[in-house]
DNA sequence: AGCAATAAATGAACGGTGTTCACAGAACGG
DNA sequence: CCGTTCTGTGAACACCGTTCATTTATTGCT
């Protein structure tokens, strides 16, 4: 009985579809340009075919968000690769700044246009997508203080959150205070970097007081 | 001659105090709550009446915009007095934070909303809020570098570009990324406080204990 | 094949939004 | 008192998200 499993798969097929022509109208037109009407004449049906498919509006907007937070989290993944931690967390910093400015609508989506759709990322405290990819930062972190790379007394978790609102912060200010002009995200980033990457003990472990 | 004097008033008054309205709408429900319609009732008259006072609804945004960013300074301004600069940098966290939180409809109205609304703020180069206020925070890098407590070989400039951004993403990601509990926003704060601020060089001048 | 049942799709409507504009009314200057 | 100018408005336009009764297409069964 492969009828019914078409029927499934041509209905799948139908959600993906509609979910990409609404990707690419945020990523063109940003989210405020994402209307139920104009998304249905995208994809030649009547509105109302839409809530077929999807609760409502902010259910594709969900669905665009975890959708668009795995693919920054697919950027990040090289540069979680490498080894040493300084210039993983480098190369990390480039890349989320990189996904940030590259994807601006998308990001904003993920990150700045409503707490109801990114709840959906960190609702689950070990399983979803956002606390998975903080972990990432979080290790680096960890690897940092083990060699004495870090600020003493910090929890690299807190370390970790700090660096994050810095990225989000940079990127965030570009795309939204527009008029104010600094100096480059790449630069601004590896300023962060160097701030809360400490040189390398010269001696023994304590080595703060003496000599 | 005071007929003219007295209509001006008046209607200055009338704008002022549609404003004064909108402004409450702001901050109880958020931006997106604020429309035009509810704002007429609000203020007994009817919608069309509002646009004899403002372009648009745009145009309401950009005033409340720099007046959230106006009290925002004016919350920094004790802090900014401090004369010691590591304990300045300190307390301009601590008001910069705690006015975020307090006012989160506020804050997202200033810096979060819509890249249109914030670029009044910077449109001026040295003239407006914007590059005023940030010339606060360069001036404490400023004088932290006088003091050789940052890092070195980084313009002061950018230092407070990164601070601003680590403080705008700390309270950004509290406001939007409800979700994600990390540590509360002080001890974030707190903390990239004390990373991008380096310990005095010892040759310079003896360490001294204050707080 | 034809018929009943199920699924898919839709047109029309409801209540909401920002905005415009021709018009009415009040207040003013001469 | 008249004419002008300013203030205010009702109605309309073009959108928006969402719902629901109804139609259309597709399927399973006889």
């Amino acid at each position: 009985m492969g009828i019914t499993e078409r029927k499934e798969r041509q209905r799948a097929e139908l959600r993906e579809h509609i979910l990409q022509v609404a990707r690419d109208m945020v990523m063109k037109e940003g989210f405020d340009a994402l209307s139920m009407r104009k998304l249905a004449e995208a994809v030649e049906y009547a509105p109302a075919t839409l809530y077929l498919h999807f609760e409502n509006r902010d259910a594709i907007a969900r669905e665009l968000c975890v959708r668009g937070f795995q693919e920054l989290f697919a950027a990040l993944e090289p540069a979680a690769r490498v080894k040493e931690p300084v210039e993983r967390l480098s190369r990390l910093t480039e890349a989320y700044l990189g996904f940030g400015l590259k994807q601006p609508e998308t990001y904003r989506l993920i990150f700045m246009e409503d707490a109801r759709l990114s709840e959906a990322l960190f609702q689950d405290a070990k399983e979803g997508a956002g606390p998975q990819s903080f972990a990432v930062l979080v290790r680096v972190f960890e690897d940092l203080e083990a060699a004495g790379r870090t600020p003493e007394g910090t929890p690299p978790a807190r370390l970790a959150e700090v660096f994050w609102a810095g990225l989000h912060g940079i990127i965030s200010l570009k795309l939204t205070c527009s008029g104010f002009q600094g100096a480059p995200a790449e630069v601004l980033g590896q300023t962060l970097v160097t701030s809360l990457v400490r040189e390398p003990a010269r001696s023994a472990r304590p080595a703060r007081r003496s000599r």
